[in-house]
RNA sequence: GGGGGAGUAGCCCAGUUGGUCAGAGGCGCCGAGCUUAUACCUCGGAAGUCGGAGGUUCGAGUCCUCCCUCCCCUACCA
C-alpha cells in the first residue's frame, strides 16, 4: 500500500532521507554494475578549484554534469563518473598566505617552502573533502572519495609527510607515505576524483613540455611585462584579461627642457609618474603637426591636435613643425642625476655604444592625439610597448623596480619606496625642480591582478613561453600545408572545427581567441604548482626540458636522493641537477612553477592514463561531452586542452562543449557577501532544497545569465509542487480505494475502459519521453524542462482536474480502475523522465508507486531505463491534436460566458460548434467532455451552410506570394471583404485571380451580430437563453458551492459528515436538494432555521431568492451512500 | 581601436527561409470565473511609433545601409 503523501512536502527532509537510502543500498554502485560494459559515454569533468566551499554558481554547472550523466546512464551507457579537483596555483597560495598572515614572498621563504607547499596540499584536501560532501548533497553521482579519508590523509600529511599510511583502493589496500599517497590520488589503484596535483598529472605535463621543446616552441623571453607586486610574479595574457578595472590615476603633464633650444620644453603626459625615473626618450608621430606655444615666459612644444585637452590657461601659438623635424632633439630628463640613470646611459645605444646616451625625441608610428600631449614618455623598463620601441631603436633600458614593486638601489631617495605609492612624492619633487606642468585625475581601465586585485606594474623580467606560431596575413583556407605545420595556432583551429560548440557562438569566440592570442607564458615565479622541468644553463645559455620523472632520474647527476620519495613539487624537485647538454656543466631547474592551466589542460590525457594504459585511453578519448561556464574558459580550460591535445595528438580532446553563462544575485549584480545578495550553497540546499535548485538551473537558458535568489527559487518550487500534488492526489484516492498497481510493475496494455482522456494523457507522456530524450541527446536541457513543465501543466489542469470524479465515489469500478491505472502509469513514466533533473522527487515518487513487494521493477528510479520504447504504444497524435482543439473550444466557450455574464455553474441548453476539417472526426469523441467542462446540455455541430457562419477564404501567402507579386494587395482585399467565388473544382477566384485549392484555406467565420467566438476556423456559439429549469439547476449548484465553501471555512475534514439547515430554498430548487445533500455529505437536511447555535450562517443569493445556510459537523455520523 | 551579440507591452523575453490586426511563454497589474489534490487554476483586459533614419520588395520585427544605446570578447594607447 502507498505511503501517505503530504500535500506540502518537506523536500529537504525527503532529500536527506533518500541520500541515506542510496548510501545504505549502494544504489549508485548498482547502477555502475548494471551499465558496466555498455556503450561508452565519456564525460570529462572540468576541475573545480579545491580552495573554498563550493558556491551556488558551481551547483549550476554541476546540475548539468549530473543530469547528463544520469540521462546517459538511463540509456545504458558505461561511464567513468570521475570528478576533478584543481589543486595547484596561486589562488591556493594566496589563501594559505592570508591564513599565515604573510604579506610577501620573503615571508614564505623564511617560513620554509616545504612546509608552505605542504599547507597548500592540506588546504586542497580540506576543500576537496568539503566540496565532495556538498556535491553529494546536490545529488551529484560521481565516484567520490570518502571525505573522511581525505581529511585523514591531510592530517597525516600535516603530522609527518613521511609516515606510512594504508588506504583502501578499489582493488585492495594501498600502503605508502602520506605524501606519496596524496600524490597518487585519482590514479587507478586509488580511484575517486582526479587531482591536478597528482604525480601523473604533473608527469604528463612534463611530457607535453618536452614535446613542445622538441619542436622548438619553448623559449625564454626578456621583456617588460605585467607584474603583480604583491604576488611577486608576472601575469600571462590570459590572466591579464581577468582583471581590467576602472581606476583613477594621476594624469601628470611634465616638461622636458630641450637642451639645444633654450627656454623651450616638450610637454609630456603620463598616468604612471613612477615610470618617469626610467624615462629614456620622448616619442612623436612623424606625420603629426606640432606647435610651439608661449605661456608667459615659458615656451612649450606640443601636438597641435592636443592643445585643447592639454594646455592650461591662455597661450599663443608661435611656431609649427611636423613631428619628423622634432626627431633627434635632445632634452633633459627629470631624473638624470640618479646613479641608475647615469649608469644606464653611460653604455650608449646599440648603434653608438661608445658615447653616453642622452634623452632625445624619437619617432613612433603609434603616437596619437586622442589623449595626452602628442608626445609620449618612453620608459622601456616599465612598459611593454616602450620596451619594443626601445629595442627596435637600440636604446638603453632602465629597470626601476624589484619583485615587490620597490625602487632598486641607485634611485636615490626613491630607493626602497613602493613605486605605486610614490606618485605624490614624485609630483612634489618635480614641482620643486621645475619639471611640473599640470596634474589632473584621470580615470581609465587599468589591469589588476585577478587574484588579489593589486594594480599591475610593468617590469623587466625573464619568463618562459610556448610559441603559438605565426599569424599569417591571409585567410585560413588559403594556408599551405607548410604554413599550417609551422604554426600551432592554426593547427588548434583545425581541431576546433571538429568540435560541436553549444551555443554556436562559442565556435567563433574560440577561433577569435586563437587568432589573436599571444605566445603562452607558462612560468610563474611562485612556490606551489607544477615544477617547470626547464634546465637553463647559465654557463652556455643552452636549456633543456625534461619529459618525465623517469627521464629526470636517468639524467640526474646529483640531488636525486633528496627528491626521491617526494611528489614533483618544490623544494625537493629543485635539488636535482642534470648535465647541460651544451657544455656539460651541472644545471638546476629554473625555480619557476607552471601556469595552472597546464594542470587542467592535460586532463584528457592524465585522467585517461595516456601513458600507463593506452588501451584505456583509446576507449575514453576523446570525451563525448564537457560543460563549463563560458566566461573565461575560451582562453583558459578549453584553450589549454585544445593546445595540449593538438600538440600531443593533433586531434580534438572532446566532441561537444556545452557552455553556460554567469550566475548573479537576484538584483542582477555579482553575488557579494557585503551586498547582501549572496547565498551560500549549504544554506540554499537546506532552505530551498536541491531539486528546486536543479529545476531552476535546468530551466534556465544557458546562454543567459541567471539571477539567483529566493524569489526565483519560489517560482521554481511552485512548478514542482504542481507535479507533487498530482502525485499526492493519486495516492490520496488510491489508498482508500484499495487500488494497487500490477505486481510486475509494468505499465498495462491499454485498458479496456480507457476513456479518450486516459488515452490522451498516456499519449502525451509517451510523446514527452520521446521529445525529452531527443532534446537531451541534443544537449538542450532548457527545452527539456519546458516540455516537462508543459506536461505537468496538462496533467494537473486538464487530466486530473477533469477526471477527478472518476477517482472518488465512482460507481463504475472499471472506469475507476482505468483512471487509476492511467494516472499511475503516467506518474511512474513521469518520475523516470524527470529523474535526471530531479533525482530526489523522482525517486520518492517512483518508489512509493511501486507495487507492494516491488515486483520485478528496479528498486530505484535511477536503475530504470529511459521509457521511450515502453511507452511508444500509447502514442496517438490524432487524439492529441483533437484534444488541443477541444481545449480551444472550451476556452472560447468560457470567453463567451464571460461576455454574456453567465457563470460556469449555470448550465446552458446548447452550444453550437463548427470545426475546421482536420480534427473533425477525432473531436467527435470529445464532445461529451467538452459539454461537461463548459456545462452545457447539448452540443450541436454546424456546417458551412449554417446561418450562423460565413465562409471566409484565407489565401496562403507563402505559397502564392512569389507567383502573384504585385497582385497580392487586391487578392487580400477581396479575401477580407468576402468578395470571392468558389469554383466547382475547389479553386477560388478573387480579386480577378484564381487560386488553386491548395493555395487557400476555407474557414468558417461568425456572421456578424451573433454571440459567437472563433479562432482559425473554429466557431463556437452558445445559447444564452435560460429556461426556468436551467436556472434552478444553476441555483442548485450555486447552493452546493456555498455549502462547500462553508465546510472549508469551518475547517472540516474531507470526509466529515454534516447536518444542514437551509432557509428560503426556492421551490424550483427543491428537486435538486437530495443531490446537493449527497455532494456535501449532509446526512441531515432541515428546511428552516436551526434551534440553538450550531455555527455561523451564511447567505447565498440565488436567482430564485436568497438562501440562508447553517451547518454543523456530525462526528462519525452514519454514511448515506 | 577591432570583433560579436542585443534593443519587441511595466519587467524578463519568443518571433523559423520576408507573408499581412505584432505575441509563444513567464513575472506583475486590473476585472471576472473556477475549485474541498494544488493559498492553485481558467478566461478576459489594459499597455508597444518592434532603438532611430533611410533603402530593397506587392509586402519588412525579419533583408541591406547609416546612426544611437547597452552587453560580451579582444587590444601595447602613453
Amino acid at each position: 500500500m502507498f505511503r501517505p503523501v503530504p500535500t506540502r512536502p518537506d523536500l529537504v527532509g525527503l532529500e536527506h532521507e533518500l541520500l541515506g537510502q542510496w548510501r545504505e543500498r549502494g544504489t549508485f554502485a548498482k547502477l555502475r554494475a548494471q551499465n558496466a560494459g555498455g556503450p561508452r559515454w565519456s564525460f570529462l569533468d572540468g576541475p573545480i578549484t579545491a580552495n573554498n566551499p563550493m558556491g551556488v554558481h558551481h551547483a549550476w554547472g554541476r546540475t548539468y554534469k549530473d543530469l547528463f550523466q544520469r540521462f546517459h546512464a538511463m540509456l545504458g551507457a558505461d561511464q567513468r563518473w570521475q570528478n576533478g579537483f584543481d589543486c595547484q596555483g596561486l589562488w591556493v597560495e594566496v589563501n594559505v598566505e592570508r591564513d599565515l598572515g604573510f604579506t610577501s614572498k620573503r615571508d614564505i621563504e623564511a617560513f620554509g617552502i616545504a612546509e608552505f607547499v605542504s599547507l597548500c596540499k592540506q588546504r586542497v584536501l580540506t576543500y576537496a573533502a568539503r566540496q565532495t560532501e556538498q556535491s553529494t548533497r546536490l545529488g551529484m553521482w560521481m565516484d567520490w572519495d570518502d571525505p573522511d579519508e581525505l581529511r585523514r590523509l591531510r592530517d597525516a600529511l600535516a603530522a609527518d609527510p613521511g609516515q606510512v599510511v594504508t588506504i583502501q583502493g578499489p582493488n585492495g589496500p594501498l600502503t605508502d607515505t602520506a605524501e606519496m599517497l596524496v600524490g597518487r590520488l585519482g590514479h587507478p589503484e586509488l580511484g575517486g576524483s582526479y587531482y591536478t596535483f597528482s604525480n601523473e598529472n604533473n608527469d604528463l605535463i612534463w611530457g607535453f613540455l618536452a614535446e613542445c621543446h622538441r619542436r622548438g616552441w619553448i623559449y625564454k623571453g626578456h621583456d617588460s611585462m605585467p607584474w603583480c607586486p604583491r604576488c611577486g610574479t608576472g601575469l600571462s595574457q590570459m590572466e591579464m584579461n581577468e582583471g581590467y578595472q576602472d581606476r583613477e590615476d594621476p594624469g601628470l603633464t611634465v616638461r622636458f627642457p630641450l637642451v639645444d633650444r633654450p627656454g623651450e620644453s616638450l610637454l609630456v603626459w603620463t598616468t604612471t609618474p613612477w615610470t618617469l625615473a626610467a624615462n629614456v626618450a620622448a616619442a612623436v608621430g612623424e606625420n603629426l603637426e606640432y606647435v610651439r606655444i608661449r605661456q608667459g615666459e615659458a615656451s612649450y612644444w606640443i601636438g597641435k591636435g592636443t592643445l585643447k585637452q592639454s594646455v592650461v590657461g591662455p597661450f599663443q601659438v608661435v611656431e609649427s613643425k611636423p613631428g619628423s623635424e622634432l626627431v633627434g632633439w635632445r632634452y633633459a630628463g627629470p631624473f638624470d642625476d640618479l646613479p641608475a640613470v647615469r649608469e644606464a646611459f653611460a653604455g650608449g645605444t646599440r648603434d653608438a655604444p661608445d658615447s653616453p646616451y642622452e634623452h632625445r625625441v624619437v619617432a613612433w608610428s603609434e603616437v596619437g592625439e586622442d589623449e595626452g600631449t602628442g608626445i609620449v614618455h618612453i620608459a622601456p623598463g616599465a612598459g611593454a610597448e616602450d620596451f619594443q620601441l626601445g629595442k627596435s631603436l637600440g636604446l638603453p633600458v632602465i629597470g626601476p623596480i624589484d619583485e615587490d614593486g620597490r625602487y632598486y638601489a641607485g634611485f636615490d631617495w626613491l630607493t626602497g619606496r613602493e613605486a605605486a605609492a610614490a606618485a605624490e612624492a614624485i609630483v612634489d619633487d618635480l614641482e620643486r625642480r621645475g619639471f611640473f606642468y599640470h596634474l589632473a585625475p584621470y580615470t581609465h581601465r587599468y589591469p589588476h591582478c585577478w587574484r588579489c586585485g593589486t594594480p599591475l606594474l610593468f617590469r623587466l623580467v625573464d619568463e618562459w613561453f610556448i610559441s603559438m606560431g605565426e599569424v599569417y596575413d591571409q585567410p585560413r583556407e588559403t594556408l599551405s600545408k607548410e604554413q599550417l605545420d609551422a604554426s600551432l595556432r592554426y593547427q588548434i583551429m583545425e581541431v576546433v572545427d571538429e568540435i560541436r560548440w553549444i551555443p554556436s557562438f562559442g565556435y567563433e569566440r574560440e577561433l577569435d581567441w586563437l587568432l589573436n592570442m599571444h605566445d603562452w607564458m607558462i612560468s610563474k615565479k611562485r612556490y606551489w604548482g607544477l615544477a617547470l622541468p626547464i634546465y637553463d644553463c647559465t654557463a652556455c645559455g643552452t636549456f633543456d626540458v625534461i619529459g618525465g620523472r623517469g627521464e629526470l632520474r636517468e639524467r640526474a647527476i646529483s640531488g636525486w636522493e633528496a627528491f626521491d620519495g617526494h611528489t614533483p613539487h618544490r623544494p625537493y624537485v629543485d635539488e636535482v641537477a642534470i648535465a647541460c647538454p651544451g657544455c656539460g656543466d651541472s644545471v638546476r631547474r629554473i625555480p619557476d612553477v607552471g601556469n595552472p592551466w597546464l594542470d587542467a589542460g592535460i586532463v584528457p590525457f592524465s585522467t585517461l592514463h595516456y601513458r600507463e594504459d593506452r588501451e584505456h585511453w583509446e576507449r575514453w578519448f576523446p570525451a563525448d561531452f564537457i560543460t563549463e561556464s563560458f566566461p573565461g574558459q575560451f582562453r583558459n580550460w578549453f584553450y589549454a586542452m585544445l593546445a595540449m591535445s593538438t600538440v600531443l595528438r593533433r586531434e580534438r580532446p572532446f566532441k561537444t562543449i556545452f557552455g553556460y553563462a554567469t550566475l548573479f544575485g537576484e538584483d542582477g549584480r555579482p553575488m557579494h557577501k557585503s551586498w547582501g545578495n549572496s547565498i551560500e550553497f549549504d544554506e540554499a540546499a537546506e532552505r530551498m532544497g536541491v531539486d528546486v535548485m536543479r529545476w531552476l538551473y535546468t530551466s534556465a537558458r544557458p546562454e543567459d545569465n541567471i539571477l539567483f535568489g529566493w524569489h526565483a527559487a519560489d517560482t521554481a518550487r511552485r512548478r514542482l509542487l504542481v507535479l507533487w500534488n498530482a502525485y499526492a492526489f493519486f495516492v490520496t484516492y488510491a489508498k482508500p480505494a484499495g487500488w494497487t498497481p500490477p505486481a510486475d510493475g509494468r505499465a498495462p496494455e491499454a485498458h479496456d475502459a480507457a476513456t479518450p482522456m486516459d488515452r490522451w494523457i498516456l499519449s502525451r507522456v509517451a510523446g514527452l519521453a520521446a521529445t525529452a530524450e531527443d532534446r537531451l541527446l541534443d544537449v538542450d536541457p532548457a527545452a527539456t524542462a519546458r516540455l516537462i513543465d508543459t506536461f505537468i501543466e496538462d496533467l494537473s489542469t486538464w487530466y486530473v482536474r477533469l477526471s477527478r470524479r472518476r477517482f472518488s465515489r465512482n460507481a463504475d469500478a472499471a472506469d475507476r480502475d482505468a483512471a487509476f491505472s492511467t494516472l499511475h502509469t503516467t506518474l511512474v513514466a513521469l518520475a523516470r523522465i524527470v529523474a535526471p533533473i530531479l533525482p530526489f522527487i523522482a525517486d520518492s515518487m517512483y518508489q512509493n508507486l511501486l507495487p507492494e513487494d516491488g515486483g520485478a521493477a528496479p528498486e530505484s528510479v535511477h536503475l530504470t531505463r529511459w521509457p521511450t520504447a515502453e511507452l511508444a504504444r500509447f502514442a496517438d497524435p490524432a487524439l492529441e491534436s483533437a484534444m488541443a482543439t477541444a481545449r480551444r473550444v472550451v476556452d472560447l466557450a468560457r470567453t463567451l460566458r464571460g461576455t454574456a455574464g453567465l457563470r460556469m455553474r449555470q448550465p446552458l441548453a446548447r452550444l453550437w460548434l463548427a470545426l475546421p476539417g482536420a480534427d473533425s472526426a477525432q473531436v467527435e469523441q470529445l464532445l461529451t467532455l467538452i459539454a461537461e467542462e463548459v456545462n452545457v446540455k447539448h452540443i450541436e455541430r454546424i456546417d458551412d451552410e449554417s446561418s450562423l457562419v460565413d465562409r471566409r477564404v484565407k489565401p496562403l501567402l507563402p505559397k502564392i506570394g512569389k507567383r502573384l507579386g504585385a497582385a497580392i494587395p487586391a487578392v487580400m482585399t477581396a479575401a477580407r471583404d468576402g468578395a470571392f467565388e468558389l469554383n466547382p473544382d475547389g479553386s477560388v477566384t478573387l480579386g480577378g485571380v484564381t487560386l488553386a485549392p491548395d493555395e487557400v484555406e476555407i474557414q468558417a467565420t461568425p456572421r456578424p451580430g451573433t454571440a459567437v467566438a472563433h479562432d482559425e476556423g473554429l466557431v463556437v456559439v452558445i445559447d444564452t437563453e435560460l429556461t426556468p429549469t436551467l436556472r434552478a439547476e444553476g441555483d442548485a449548484r450555486e447552493l452546493q458551492r456555498a455549502i462547500q465553501d462553508l465546510r472549508k471555512d469551518a475547517g472540516l475534514d474531507l470526509d466529515a459528515r454534516i447536518e444542514l439547515w437551509l432557509e428560503g430554498v426556492p421551490a424550483e430548487v427543491e428537486p435538486h436538494l437530495a443531490n446537493v445533500a449527497r455532494e456535501t455529505l449532509a446526512d441531515k437536511l432541515t428546511r428552516g432555521a436551526p434551534a440553538g447555535d450550531p455555527g455561523l450562517p451564511v447567505t447565498v443569493e440565488l436567482s430564485g431568492g436568497s438562501v440562508r445556510i447553517t451547518l454543523r459537523s456530525l462526528q462519525g455520523g452514519p454514511g448515506v451512500e
